[in-house]
Order: structure tokens, then C-alpha cells, then sequence
DNA sequence: TTGTATGCGTTATCAG
DNA sequence: CTGATAACGCATACAA
């Protein structure tokens, strides 16, 4: 390995001057800075991140915390955090929890060892794990938004794109609607669900509890909460699921009792991933700026870190409804 | 920050000993080491990774790069990867190269500095890179196997799975068939190529080159390649796609058109991502051990890093073909 | 079993 | 503009 002193001595300078080189560039001389660069570049001379970091105390990392990362929304994100981040010389670490509460925690580690300078969290189940966060380290909060949490945030209205998407279905003129909702320990899962009801009572739609179900975020539960909801005396004649892959799940399970989508039961989603076109019927669902909410984010997070004010801690990036084929007028 | 030198003091012991409590616990003795574990508790001690790597020249981290975190197949891989990596102690950091070939260089960098003490490469386009890499650092190939390479991979037989593929689509009668293949600058694209080739050889079945297009394992690309293979004069009867993904934008192109799968055109595909059973039909494909090939990848990195010596260096894994309902006998 | 002392490769301080 | 040198926090060879 060579090291820095290697390449003073054959640039006859101190380590100092190439230490200047690498970093402050215009304190030096031009004509020593050629020899410096010239013996860098005989010596094939690497700088070793970890020595410097452990001086600096920096990383030049971040970790984005992700739920699951074989969700295409959240590897949308991951995509826009990941070229800020690049574009800034910041490595991206990628912790995937796996939808798992356990694994949440023991991230705070990483930033006290300045293994990591900040983390994004792309969800939070584990509330407490925030406030520990809170104030002591940067971080930012993508995709969700937490009521009265001084995080800084970038998402959109989850609430009332829920709420939005609940409405077309009511101004569809459906009535017997039911919600796959994400998991209630989520506060992704809590606002979507909120926005249902939001609209329902908007309406004046009442509506049978035993419509409001809960899934995990899945294909699979939406799959087989659809099958719980299809062996209803009543059936629903619209379905708001609280992702695209839920929403997916449910329209497999709709097929597979021989029934229609839309004709019998329209379908709704959110997150407008992108096999989101591929079943049939295309889905309807919520478009969410997925790349524009990893780049607001990022630079969020890199303001924190150095320490710049934030003008706004909440961004709200905006929705849309995207209607495709997935719902219909309730004849 | 609590260094600790502050646990020794509180625990009246030289720094030596506490690292020694942390590293290597049975060579210090018992009421020492009750003191000192108290003092860690008691400041709340958390030593400062960075500082011990400086030291020990070993990060703990292996990283793994991958063509496109958003193909569904390659998030099961990794967490097969990450399972072994966890359970022993390792972070795992990803790179994304976006199917980009610039991005794939620089890596080196990350080993050299010792950022990271090996890697894992999920594929490989730029086989330079790996040439530069082999015999210097540890690095093992997952998912695809590089002909006279000596760089331990772990892998099914693509070359023969794709063959599968393509004489179950002969065996049910097709002679026209189509392939819409990977990149041919991948070693992936090439080898599920080769295996489709030798099946037309094995059974005589000659097809006009035109059916033969490249597409970059997207869905979009596999939606446009089949609408280039509609327009021809004289349809394929069978297409055989290189993956899922692509699979499923074949589909939607065939649909798109007013032609049914599989009564016009049978469709097969490759990897059984979670996505091949929710297109209608349900998609028939080869299914490969995604997480059993993370899961050795990560062990066979192990063995590498720990310079035990590895007897196989070549590990190829079972796969499978799904018949489900894409393919069905030409009339 | 424990302590002392040194070095890992870099950057920052201070003096020149 | 440049050089000498002291940190950064830890692990380990060697001595006790």
C-alpha cells in the first residue's frame, strides 16, 4: 500500500503540502503541486478514506433505511436519493429491514461511530428509535410524514391522496367499499387508512367494519385479505388498497373466484409502481413523485449535515390520480 | 465522545485490557473483566469502528453490486446474501449500476481503501474490471458464470436452463420461435442466448434470424421488442424471453395487439420473480434458487476473506421449470 | 493475566 | 506557501 509520505518524499515536500494537494488545492503552489500530482500519479497513490475519516470524523455516507426494498416504489426513492448523493461524492449504505421491527433499531450505532454522517428513513414502524434520533442526528424522513414530530419530512399528502382516491371510487357511485390497509404500525398504514375514512365521511358512506381490513404491505396479503373479503355474504363493489402491490394481490384473488375487474369489483392502488400496467386490467391508482421525493430528501439531509438552516422542514411533494382501467361506474 | 481510554480509567485498568474484554474475552480475567464491562455500561461505551479498521485493516463490510435493485429477482438474491452476511457479523453495502457500464468501474477503489474486504458481483458487463480484480482482492460472481474465468461464481447452468426452456416450447409443437435475449455485452444475455441456440440445433429446427432480437431485461424493453416481432409478415408461434421482466412486457405487447397468450403465442420466461403469477395467464419460466444463491455467494466470500482454500470454485445450483399457464401446445 | 508503548494513514495546528 | 508534529481511537507486540 502506498502512503501519503511516499508520495512526499518523491515529490521531495512534506505530507502536509499533499495532504493540501488533495484538499485545499489553491494553498499550494502550482509548480509544487505538479510534482505532488505527478508523484501520485507514478506511485498509483489511493488516499485511505478510513484513515481520513477517522480524522475528520466524517463518512461520506449516508444510510437509507428502506422497509423493503424489492418494493419498486421504494427502489424508485432509493434511485433519486442515490443520484444526489452521488453527484455530492456521498456513498449510499442500505439497510433493509424487511418490514421487520427488530432490525429498525441499532442504526443510531452507525451514526455515533460516524459509520455513517446521516440516514434517511423511507418508513418508520419503530416511533421511539425517531425520538432517540431526533435533534442529536441528521435525519430525514421520506414517504411519511409524523403529526407533531419536528423531523424534517418530504412526502406527499398521504391522507388526502388516500382520501382523493377513496373519493373517486364514492363518485364512481360505489358504496360497499372496503380498505386493505397497510399495517396500522405504520404511520403510512395509519394516514392512508385516515384518508379512507376521511372521504367516507365526507360522503355520509357508512360502511361495514368488517370491510376495513389489514395487510402487511404485500402481494401476498393483499392476495389473501381479498379472499377473506370475497367470502362475505356481501361483497364489495369497490376496493381501495393501500399499495399497488395489495392492490395487485387483490385482483389476482378477484380472477381466481371468477369474478371481474372492473365489472364485478373495481380496484384501486397507490403508489403507481411499475407493474402497475401489467396486469389486466391496468391499474388505477395514486401516482407518488417517487425519484423527486429520494432527491428532495437527500438534499434535505445534506443541508442537516452541514449545518445549513432549513427554510421548511415539510415538504409536500405533490399526487395524482392516475385512472386507468381498474374502476368503473357501480351500475 | 467516550473513548476508552475513559472505560479504563473508570474501571482502573490499562486500555489494553478493555480492547481485550471486546476482542478476545477468555484471556482476561473474570472480575477484571466484570469491572470493565461495567464501566463500558456505565459511560455507555461504543467503540469507534473506524478507529479499529484503521488499525485491523478490516472493514466488516462486503458490497455488492448490482445491475438493477428494482428486478425483483435480484432483491431475493440479495437477501439471501445479506441472511449470511448478518449472521456473521458483516454490513453489506449495495451498489446499483442502473444496467450502466461506466458505473461498474470504481469499485476497486472501494477495496483498495479497504471501504470494503470483498464484493459481490451480481453481474458483469465490463469484464476488464474483473480481470483487474482477479487474484488481487476476494470477489465472487453470482448468477453467472464466466467461461475460463478462475474467480469463484455460484450460479445455475444458464446455457442448459435456457435450453429447457426452448425444447419445452419445440416439444409443444412450436417451430416458430422467437427470443428476445439480454444484452449481448452481459454475460447473462449471451449465455440464455447460447442455450436457446443449441436447443434449435439439437432439434433441427432452423428460424429466421429476424426472430432473434436484444432486448436490456427491462419490462419496456420486452414490450417494444415484441412489438417488432408483431409487425412482421409471418408471427412467431412461441416466444422464449430471457427473463421474467421482459417476459411480462411481452405479454402486454401481445395483448395490446387483440392476440391471446398462449392460444396465439406462447410465452416463456426466466428467474420466477414474485411477479410472474399476476399476469393472466400465469407466467411458465425457469426458476432459479435466488436466495440459495446469495446465500452461498456470501459463504463462498467468507472463505475467501478468511484465505481458507475453496474446493469447488464453481457452484452451479439447480433451477427449474414452472410450467404454468404462458405455453401450450401449437394447433 | 495485565500494562506500556507504538503505529495504523491521514489531517490540522502552528511555526517558519 | 511550506514543514514538523501532534492528534484521531484503537489493537497488539512485547515486557512485566
Amino acid at each position: 500500500m502506498v502512503r501519503i509520505i511516499d508520495v512526499a518524499k518523491r515529490a521531495n515536500v512534506s505530507t502536509a503540502t499533499v495532504s493540501r494537494v488533495l484538499s485545499s488545492p489553491h494553498t499550494v503552489r502550482e509548480e509544487t503541486m505538479g510534482r505532488v500530482l505527478e508523484a501520485i500519479k507514478d506511485l498509483d497513490y489511493h488516499p485511505n478514506i478510513l484513515a481520513r475519516q477517522l480524522r475528520t470524523l466524517e463518512s461520506k455516507t449516508v444510510i437509507v433505511v428502506v422497509p423493503d426494498i424489492s418494493n419498486p416504489f421504494f427502489s424508485k426513492v432509493l434511485r433519486g436519493i442515490e443520484y444526489v448523493a452521488a453527484a455530492n461524492g456521498y456513498q449510499v449504505l442500505l439497510k433493509d429491514t424487511t418490514n421487520d421491527l427488530e432490525l429498525e433499531s441499532g442504526y443510531v450505532d452507525l451514526l455515533r461511530q460516524k459509520k455513517a454522517d446521516g440516514m434517511i428513513f423511507l418508513t418508520v414502524m419503530n416511533s421511539e428509535l425517531v425520538n432517540i434520533v431526533e435533534n442529536q442526528y441528521p435525519v430525514v424522513l421520506a414517504c411519511e410524514y409524523i403529526e407533531g414530530s419536528s423531523i424534517p419530512t418530504v412526502s406527499i399528502d398521504n391522507i388526502s391522496a388516500a382520501r382523493k382516491a377513496t373519493e373517486y371510487l364514492i363518485q364512481l357511485g360505489h358504496r360497499q367499499i372496503a380498505s386493505i390497509s397497510g399495517p396500522t404500525t405504520s404511520v403510512l398504514g395509519q394516514d392512508r387508512l385516515k384518508g379512507f375514512y376521511q372521504a367516507l365521511a365526507q360522503y355520509d358512506v357508512t360502511v361495514d367494519p368488517v370491510l376495513i381490513q389489514e395487510g402487511d404491505f404485500t402481494y401476498e396479503s393483499g392476495f389473501n385479505v381479498m379472499n377473506k373479503l370475497l367470502a362475505l355474504n356481501q361483497l364489495p363493489t369497490g376496493v381501495f388498497a393501500a399499495n399497488d402491490e395489495m392492490a395487485l394481490g387483490a385482483i389476482k384473488a378477484i380472477k381466481s373466484k371468477h369474478l371481474r375487474v372492473p365489472d364485478d369489483i373495481s380496484v384501486i392502488g397507490f403508489d403507481n409502481i411499475k407493474f402497475s400496467t401489467i396486469c389486466e386490467p391496468e391499474l388505477t391508482t395514486i401516482a407518488q413523485p417517487a425519484f423527486e421525493i429520494g432527491n428532495k430528501a437527500m438534499d434535505l439531509l445534506f443541508k442537516l449535515m452541514k449545518n445549513k438552516k432549513i427554510i421548511r422542514s415539510q415538504y409536500i411533494l405533490e399526487d395524482k390520480l392516475i385512472i386507468r382501467n381498474s374502476c368503473v361506474k357501480k351500475v
